[in-house]
DNA sequence: GCTAAATCTGAAAACGATTTCATAAAATCG
DNA sequence: CGATTTTATGAAATCGTTTTCAGATTTAGC
């Protein structure tokens, strides 16, 4: 015993007040207490609000244990985003989180640094706590992954792609589409010599998607990239400037760079001024998501807008009518913005690599 | 039931396997289980495996929610952040999350958009959600939240700041000497006209630290900056931008100025070069957080690198320990580091604004 | 003004785990 | 080898809600 009240002082403070103890103060029955929370259009006004008094004065919040075992709902959403570091998920997750709170909703963000096997991870652990409704990102999840949420009938969507495997709901762009609306931007500019700097990894579909676009539309146009003229990367500015280093060492007649994400391109510009290249004479080069950034380097970046915030709003609306039973979307294709900035002009052959006449 | 069984249709598939299932399979009883799961040692070995065994077989999870009723431990912390874009907060939480997911724990994050309000709420949440310890940024967090944590007892632990109000403990650098040091660095290189660039709000105690930093070092040099000279801004490069066009407005003959962010430092420094000012010839800038973008700007710039992967596994630390009732450290101080990188120098009047001879 | 229907409220049974307490089996000892 | 301690297991109480079911009260109908 008193080895008990020495751990005390380091413990919880205060009891806990429970819906019993309101119940005793307003002199009802805790049913009456829980139906003032849950349904308090069955109870009369006059003794709702008496209840609603003694609960403000005692604070009083429910034990969400408790609930969530009894009812079997958490009102709890959680989201699994790739990486916390890219402002584009940001907005979106900013968004979402502000329209489920809207309706009495709270999310959880997880993060899977870009990793199937952490994504499941996280999956599962969202699942056992409860969750009633997870947001994924991207369309490639694994094929535990699809069975999970098979068998635990969970509702999910996943984002910023417009259709993803399994069945699972999407809600995003056509990245593929949109790529290859920004190489026929290209194409129509005069540009014949093209580069490709993808941030491909098995995870990330949008990548793949944004890449498929460009080589479809030079396909059309009748060109063919070389491998040697795909640069893979990660999502990092200092892989940009490596990329564009590489690419122009193999192909230093290039004219135009396509990145599949503003961070590279912005790091492949940077390099370009570094190599003595002026963008856009000598080198158009493209982003994609329209980061902050992209409209304050020098020259603005020509890129992808995305609807991220668009999102994040129509995700929440998804899971919130799916947990009701209410009817949703199959999927929702979102429209894109091709923002034409300072970084792309037509090619100027005469211009080209003034420092290697060769 | 014709009704429940149309529901059941959208509902969750399987009925959920409880720990009385596996009881039964293993041919023992619940307790046993339940004694696997949380305290393996005290039972038989053979018997232990055998249990395992169906647990696997049936895929057993067992429901957090009834788990946390019991137990009142819920293996859940809490981050909130104020904001998810920011690349320095993103490197902390997941250094946070990869230590506490060593020790079984799971993290889930919540934004406050720097707002005292919005982390009051989702510190409410989290709380009601049974969550059992809680990592905040900064230390000022107003009267509420301060008595919330007292009342309710759960841990908590600021960050990024190496002291807080309210006794709440704090991992973390010395933001104040950290731009006394830089402010001291700068003044070794001769500058005398400083302006300051700070994104000053009611929640933000790390940037008032920062620039008292500044304020301080320079009136120990007998410099004395007027309200002019210190430009208040939000985190956005557009902000650093317009702070420093006004700035030199004011003031044409600074030689040097001190953002208390990078991302205001690189909006700064674009700002200078589109005005025709060279950096650092013209004009010394300097930021402060070291993200990615930093040592990639051209100039490079020099600012203060913050340990956020050790202040997050520091927190981590702290908040296992102190809910398993553990001694712990009030506050634990970090070392920055100054970086020295090219966006300063020496001031040379000179070349001052070539393009403004008055 | 009395009966029938509608509306509220309370008592008690879940929800699914953990843990105390008691008991059965095994190990230890003289 | 019997008595005693130790160890391992099970039965049942419990955590704090929600919700069903039935009873009590009010309202409506004629």
């Amino acid at each position: 015993m008193d080895k008990r009240s020495i751990a005390d002082t380091r413990g919880r403070s205060q009891p806990r007040v429970k819906i019993e103890d309101v119940a005793r103060e307003a002199n009802v029955s805790p049913a009456t207490v829980s139906r003032v929370l849950n349904h308090p259009e069955i109870v009369r006004p006059e003794l709702r609000d008496k209840v609603m008094r003694h609960i403000a004065n005692l604070s009083y919040t429910p034990d969400s244990a408790a609930r969530a075992l009894k009812s079997g709902r958490m009102r709890t959403i959680g989201a699994i985003v790739p990486t916390l570091a890219l402002g584009i998920f940001a907005e979106g997750v900013e968004a979402l989180q502000n329209r489920l709170s809207e309706s009495g909703y709270t999310l959880f963000i997880a993060n899977s640094q870009y990793n199937q096997r952490r994504e499941l991870q996280e999956m599962q652990n969202l699942i056992e706590r409860g969750i009633d409704g997870i947001v994924l990102v991207g369309g490639s999840h694994g094929r535990e992954l699809r069975a999970l949420v098979e068998q635990t009938g969970v509702p999910v969507i996943t984002t910023y792609v417009s259709k993803a495997g399994g069945g699972i709901p999407a809600i995003g762009i056509d990245n593929e589409r949109a790529t290859r609306e920004i190489t026929e931007f290209l194409l129509s500019l005069g540009h014949v010599r093209f580069g490709a700097i993808a941030n491909i990894s098995p995870s990330n579909d949008r990548s793949r998607a944004r890449l498929d676009g460009i080589q479809r539309a030079l396909a059309e146009a009748g060109i063919r990239l070389q491998p040697t003229q795909v640069i893979r990367a990660d999502y990092s500015l200092a892989q940009g400037r490596s990329a564009l280093r590489q690419l122009l060492t193999d192909h230093p007649d290039t004219t135009a760079v396509i990145c599949t994400t503003d961070t590279l391109a912005i790091g492949a510009m940077s390099e370009a001024r570094k190599m003595g290249l002026s963008v856009p004479q000598a080198l158009s080069i493209t982003g994609f998501d329209d980061v902050e950034l992209s409209s304050q380097v020098d020259p603005p970046l020509t890129t992808i807008s995305i609807p991220a915030a668009e999102i994040g709003r129509g995700a929440a609306d998804y899971l919130i009518n799916a947990i009701a039973g209410r009817p949703v979307p199959k999927s929702v294709l979102l429209p894109y913005r091709l923002v034409m900035r300072s970084s792309t002009d037509s090619p100027r052959t005469a211009k080209r690599l003034p420092r290697r006449p060769r």
